[in-house]
DNA sequence: AGCACGCCGACT
DNA sequence: GTCGGCGTGCTC
């Protein structure tokens, strides 16, 4: 017997089958999905792959197999070979999705620069990290990089590191294998729900509305066909209450459940809930904030069958489930599910994959549904479950549109209207919360010379850089470069540098000043970096009984704080200005949900939304949280310029290190598919520079093409992708984005 | 990706 | 003559 072997590594031109003979002895124990070591090339060291077809004969030569390990399922290999031509990716990218943290070979591990970084490192503690880097036993300033990254990111008690250094530079290596060994023998107790001691919850009775949504879905379930559900309510309508009755049904039936949830409302919170319905025993997390160890641990525990429940982020899709009897994705809207690098696969289309294959019920749930979605509902395709009212008779909270034109008009050129000053004062006085918002980070978002003109860019890549007060220093967020406050202009030495563009450490030194008395906490990607942060400025705020909670995109989601009376949105149009199909719709999508945390048990809620454009329609159907009148001029709007789901968007994405080569490249992929595309299906614009043309030095092209993804331009692409490969210019990459998440 | 082969210039 | 730097091409 042959088996067709795909080699476990992302290089573009391993990415296809190798022929190696199977000996005798395993010929019933080798199945498509099993790991294999195989010996390749010229190469010392066994390779590892993983079996994906059986065949008779081959036309080539074949070595034996040599070695194997534990394995896949042959679902999860067609799966991943089904990804790698939807989603322009290599088969071995998807595959390493499925398979137990920490089990990949070393060789086929993530590249950190331009060399093949190798090795798994367990250290005990921070100090431990130090003393090798004091001692010189780690003596590039990437190792050191790399290893106070992730000293940083696990913390620095007993904690498992994984850390990867380069090639055969032995000593470091020799030694961190060795103690890498040690530690696993050792099995260091890890648990990531360690410190939750919940109280057993019991039902609660559903209200007529509910009722209906669970046994729709109850229907499906117990007639073990696939049926697509989006569960439409608002924010407090009790869909948890929903999940957690399904699921308990779908457990008695004795199958599981994967219930997955945006990275960022993977809170204590929604866990808790779950944990007080079904106890701990039976649960399985899987989220980013995990180690590589925690992770591997959830895997072990899913795979041998004692988690029932996967609660996780995108990747949890992936989770090793036997006997898989519902999936359910909370906050369906949420861009978290799309995957902005290879492979760039959307979590939802996975599920509705493996939901049709086990044939179960696939539950979306949202306030704000994808357009795509409701658009889906309405032609039929999802079934549409409404609940439209509040669970716990909290009322809606007052939303309130400020104009900011008038307000500057009036000679108030502060960042906060005489409306939200008032009752942001009026609230500290009353002793309630407040939450302000505000979707920009750092301190100043440009700089800019008053003189020439001149903006501070960042040196690798073709944006303005933000000023960071704390560290006082220049920050590029798309690619970490730091650089030393400017204070004179480098191009015409003007002294009128001027910082413009409000961030959200400026907006918290502004309440200081302003509120003097007032305790303030403030969340985004720069305070909570470090493991377990997120939870702990929710829970400082809550419990210390903070009173503003200043913060981005991750304090409008998922939690739950009974003493928010009033949220400030400072400004509503920083997500309209964008470049992006998608602007109107995320807008409207974020303010309600800031709306809905505000006023959520007996106390009454206000909300304020600060704003240049008070008429925009995102905005004033947010105000009413009105999703209908929203969908309705949103999805006009798409079907006349032609975008989802009207249409796909496919972007070509060119970069390299020179922009003429991107050029020439750009133009030759445009004439073939001017020839390879039917000109009436498809427009195709021509190469352009993207939006933010350079990004840590590479220079960035893209084409566009407008029009349906069926299976045949799917085909054609990925043959023009292979013959781009095969070509095999170094230096210029290119991808394929379908209806990418965001379009820069 | 990794490894060998081969071409060419530099140097004991 | 031979050592080593890098560009090229193949791996069942």
């Amino acid at each position: 017997m042959i088996a067709e072997v795909i080699i476990n590594r992302n290089a573009k031109n391993l990415n296809r089958t190798f022929d190696y003979h199977i000996p005798t002895k395993w010929e019933d124990v080798i199945s498509v999905g099993t790991k294999v070591l195989i010996p390749f090339g010229r190469q010392k060291e066994l390779e590892e792959g993983f079996v994906v077809a059986l065949k008779e004969k081959s036309e080539f030569p074949t070595k034996d197999i040599a070695k194997l390990e534990e394995c896949l399922q042959e679902e999860q290999i067609k799966l991943a070979r089904w990804m790698a031509k939807r989603y322009f990716c290599q088969v071995s990218e998807c595959i390493k999705l499925m398979q137990t943290p920490g089990t990949r070979n070393k060789k086929s591990e993530n590249r950190i620069g331009d060399k093949t970084i190798q090795v798994v490192y367990l250290a005990k503690s921070k100090e431990e990290i130090n003393l090798l880097i004091e001692t010189e036993k780690i003596k590039s300033p990437k190792h050191q990089r790399i290893l106070n990254f992730v000293a940083d990111n696990e913390g620095c008690t007993i904690s498992e590191i994984e850390m990867f250094t380069e090639g055969s530079r032995a000593v470091v290596n020799t030694l961190i294998k060795h103690e890498y060994l040690e530690l696993v023998e050792q099995k260091i107790e890890r648990d990531p729900l360690k410190n939750k001691q919940v109280e057993k919850s019991t039902k609660y009775s559903l209200t007529e509305e509910q009722k209906k949504a669970f046994e729709a879905i109850q229907k499906a379930s117990k007639e073990n066909r696939f049926e697509e559900f989006l569960l439409f309510g608002i924010t407090g309508s009790g869909k948890t209450e929903i999940y957690l009755q399904t699921i308990e049904e779908v457990i008695q039936k004795g199958k599981t459940a994967i219930v997955l949830v945006p990275e960022i409302s993977l809170t204590p919170q929604i866990i808790e809930r779950f944990i007080a319905r079904f106890g701990k025993e039976s649960i399985a997390v899987l989220h980013s904030k995990l180690s590589i160890g925690e992770r591997h641990d959830e895997w072990i525990k899913i795979k041998e069958g004692k988690a029932k429940i996967v609660i996780g982020a995108r990747s949890a899709i992936f989770a090793p489930i036997q006997n898989l009897g519902i999936i359910i994705i909370d906050e369906e809207h949420d861009s978290s599910y799309q995957s902005e690098s290879s492979p760039k696969y959307q979590a939802k289309e996975i599920a509705r994959k493996l939901a049709k294959q086990n044939q179960i019920p696939l539950v979306l749930g949202s306030a704000t549904p994808d357009l795509t979605t409701y658009q889906n509902a309405l032609n039929k395709q999802t079934t549409l479950l409404t609940l439209s009212q509040r669970a716990n008779q909290a009322h809606l909270p007052k939303v309130e549109i400020i104009d900011l034109k008038q307000e500057l008009a009036e000679g108030n050129h502060s960042m906060l209207s005489r409306e939200l000053y008032q009752s942001i004062e009026q609230n500290i006085n009353d002793k309630n919360q407040t939450i302000l918002f505000l979707n920009r980070r750092g301190f100043s978002t440009f700089i800019m010379c008053r003189d020439c003109g001149y903006t501070v860019k960042c040196k690798n890549c073709n944006i303005s850089m933000t000023y960071h007060r704390k560290e006082n220093k220049l920050k590029c967020h798309y690619c970490g470069q730091e650089s030393p406050v400017v204070t004179i202009c480098p191009e015409c030495g003007s002294q009128k540098i001027r910082y413009f563009g409000t961030g959200t450490q400026k907006l918290e030194e502004e309440i200081h000043k302003q509120f003097p008395s007032a305790s303030t906490i403030r969340m985004d990607i720069d305070t909570v970096s470090k493991k377990n942060s997120h939870e702990k400025i929710l829970s400082d705020f809550q419990e210390k009984q903070m009173d503003i909670l200043i913060g981005t995109q991750m304090v409008v989601k998922g939690h739950h704080f009974p003493k928010v009376t009033l949220v400030g949105v400072i400004a509503a149009d920083s997500s309209l200005g964008i470049d992006d199909y998608r602007a109107n719709e995320r807008t409207f999508q974020i303010l309600t949900q800031v709306a809905g945390r505000a006023g959520r048990e007996a106390l009454p809620g206000k909300v304020i939304i600060q704003t240049y454009n008070p008429d925009h329609f995102s905005i004033q159907a947010a105000q009413k949280q009105d999703y209908q009148t929203f969908f309705e001029t949103e999805i006009a709007l798409r079907n006349q310029l032609k975008y989802p789901p009207f249409c796909d968007i496919i972007v070509i994405g060119i970069s390299s290190s020179e922009e003429e080569k991107n050029q020439k490249i750009g133009n030759w992929i445009y004439q073939k598919l001017l020839n390879l595309l039917p000109k009436s299906e498809y427009a195709i614009f021509k190469p352009m520079p993207a939006p933010i043309d350079k990004i840590q030095n590479r220079y960035r092209w893209r084409i566009i093409l407008k029009g349906n993804m069926n299976q045949q331009t799917n085909e054609q692409l990925n043959k023009l992708m292979e013959i781009i490969t095969q070509k095999n210019q170094k230096d210029i990459r290119v991808t394929i984005d379908v209806n990418p998440n965001y379009m820069n």
